[in-house]
DNA sequence: ATACAAATTTAGGCATTCCTAAATGTTTGC
DNA sequence: GCAAACATTTAGGAATGCCTAAATTTGTAT
């Protein structure tokens, strides 16, 4: 079987792939056993299984980290497909929020069979985005990379849109929502206070400024106009 | 955790609550063996430890099969409640076909959340009946029973009306909806052909008579009009 | 250059779930 | 009542994927 990946590997393998950033440098092992929350031992040893085999998914050389091969790269694009379709289904078509659906696709996502996404891909009119913003990778496996900057590290006095915000933790979802910064919103930066203060943005239609915390501020990524 | 159960442990429950029938006798471990596509010892292995804990799921003798406890019994119905539904969504919601349901739903069952199976159940209307015909358990785990009698043990003379049909050979649900031999079709049973040949029925607004092989004849349940 | 701290791998185990081969229990035909 | 036929369980073992504790390697800071 060429064709096989369970649960576990489709998420180190989605893991390797958000880690490696836009660079596509390698993954360390504690980073991807933080993502996974398993263990560091339980990340090597998967490692070593999936750099082997007759397809192998990473290239991993001990203490350096893991790369996603060609393979490896086209089956993690497939489970973010899926995971994104699903999750844009949720809110479409059963009536979820954006900050319920990110763990249903979470499971969901490695048990949709190539007929079921295409299905719900049709349903959705083939859907370019995902409710928080995200790209839909092709079905053939292609991710056209937007140039972003997080919130946190776009210059004062820039004038930017949302493009998309982190989605996995439901309650910062809920207050984006309630203040409008959503994907597509457009606003100004307008300082950076120092200590680890808040960024100042004017979200256009808004009178009053609003101060982000850091942490909000890095989970929203920002695209120029 | 009192609420685990993996997917092979669904499987397992529904298949002893299916081979138990409407009397609720045992089930034995090669019929569950041969059900799951698994080895006997296997089933041996799992009984055993369905039958302990604090909250067994199945009581179990050697020797002399399985039974579901109400535990067990609840459980079963769940994943059976959450494969119907998952059925009727498909064909309702993403246009599959009635023979392309199954294989589908007997994935998706076990990943179904409390919260997805109550949005599909609202979409569809809180639907009775799954796309083939059989009763869709409640959310409170009931599930009524239905007098019904297989078209290949019904008396000839009766007429009756298609009440439900196995759904797991695609093959035979593409036939059966070819000759429209759907639920709630009516239909007069004429005659059961000895040496294991047909059984010759009549359905209601077709002038021909047709004859329905042993195999087919099992598949299809009958009530009473 | 070296010693320490941090990151990573190795070693040894556990839980699930499946398998085949062998043993044992149950049922049935005579 | 008993032996063959059949059903079921026991024994022993494999594959996955996870863990903790104990090495080991790497990189940094004197
Ligand atoms: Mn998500
Ligand atoms: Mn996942
Ligand atoms: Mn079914
Ligand atoms: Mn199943």
């Amino acid at each position: 079987m060429p064709n096989s990946g369970s649960e576990s590997v489709d998420d180190y393998l989605k893991a390797i792939l958000e880690l490696s950033g836009p660079t596509g440098g390698p993954a360390t092992s504690n980073r991807i056993a933080q993502r996974l929350g398993v263990s560091a031992p339980s990340v090597t040893g998967m490692l070593r299984k999936l750099s082997t085999g007759n397809r192998p998914c990473v290239t991993y050389q001990k203490h350096h980290g893991a790369r996603l091969t060609n393979e490896g790269r086209r089956r993690a694009l497939r489970i973010v497909r899926r995971h994104r379709l699903v999750e844009l289904f949720l809110c479409e078509v059963l009536g979820y929020s954006w900050d319920e659906v990110h763990e249903e696709a979470e499971r969901l996502e490695h048990f949709i069979s190539g007929k079921l996404e295409e299905r719900i891909a049709r349903k959705l009119g083939n859907p370019e985005f995902d409710p928080h913003g995200d790209r839909i990778p092709s079905k053939h496996g292609t991710l056209p990379k937007r140039k972003t900057v997080r919130l946190s590290e776009a210059p004062a006095g820039q004038t930017a849109v949302v493009s998309s915000v982190s989605d996995r933790d439901p309650e910062m979802l809920r207050y984006l929502q309630r203040i409008g910064l959503v994907p597509n919103r457009r606003l100004t930066v307008l300082e950076h206070a120092p200590f680890e203060g808040p960024t100042m943005v004017r979200l256009h239609g808004e009178r009053q400024s609003r101060g982000i915390s850091p942490k909000l501020a890095r989970a929203v990524l920002l695209q120029e106009i």
